[in-house]
DNA sequence: AATCTATGCATAGAATTTCTTTGTATGGCA
DNA sequence: TGCCATACAAAGAAATTCTATGCATAGATT
């Protein structure tokens, strides 16, 4: 869904420190298999998440002994969080007060 | 909100034919001041819809007496508007699954 | 008569996001 | 040994949206 991918990671990052591979497959899990991300969507929104200081990563090995870049939020990665969540919900609420006018 | 143009503006034009800037100021209207269309968004995105054959449109005048190009939902357009907010509330609750697991 | 406001269409260019494709690399299993 | 799943990343294209600008006119105001 275009537009929710940062809200997405943020929020799967915010139940747990996770590596790339590891979001995306939560992404898909809690999703029912609807929401899939591209590996060349994923990657460069991490790298503009942890630019902007939301997330911050580093190297670590997986249970499974790959090495792997895990991410975790920041305290500002938190609070965007939850504005965009907000937003979400405010934007959402609109749109749907356009398709079923009360 | 992104990836939602086309649906607000076949949703607004199947309640009735209306003019690009009739159609920015229902959705302004009927998402209560939240969803405002710019018309640089606008006017590309009826071009678009129209060369799908979605929409097909014609100069009348408006009540005003005003010239302005009207724009009428075809029947592609008609099915089109189903399975898009089909689409919508299909991914919405997806998100909203992310966000708010059971 | 001149000016302002709202109406109305349209394009150019930029910015952003997302997708497609491609490449690299490795652990575990058959 | 070869394959599959895991894992990261960049390059390039595509699509959408926004910003800014331009044109034009009706009606109201001054």
């Amino acid at each position: 869904m275009p537009g929710t991918l940062d809200l997405l990671i943020l929020k799967t990052l915010s139940r747990q420190t996770l590596h790339g591979y590891g979001i995306a497959q939560q992404i898909k899990l809690t999703s029912n298999d609807v929401l899939e991300v591209e590996e060349g969507s994923l990657y460069p929104a991490l790298q503009r998440l942890e630019l902007k200081r939301l997330v911050q990563s580093e190297w670590r090995m997986t249970p499974q002994n790959r090495r792997a870049r895990f991410y975790e939020l920041s305290a500002a990665g938190r609070e965007r969080l939850v504005a965009a969540e907000a937003d979400f919900d405010r934007l959402v609420s609109a749109v749907q007060r356009v398709l079923r006018p009360a």
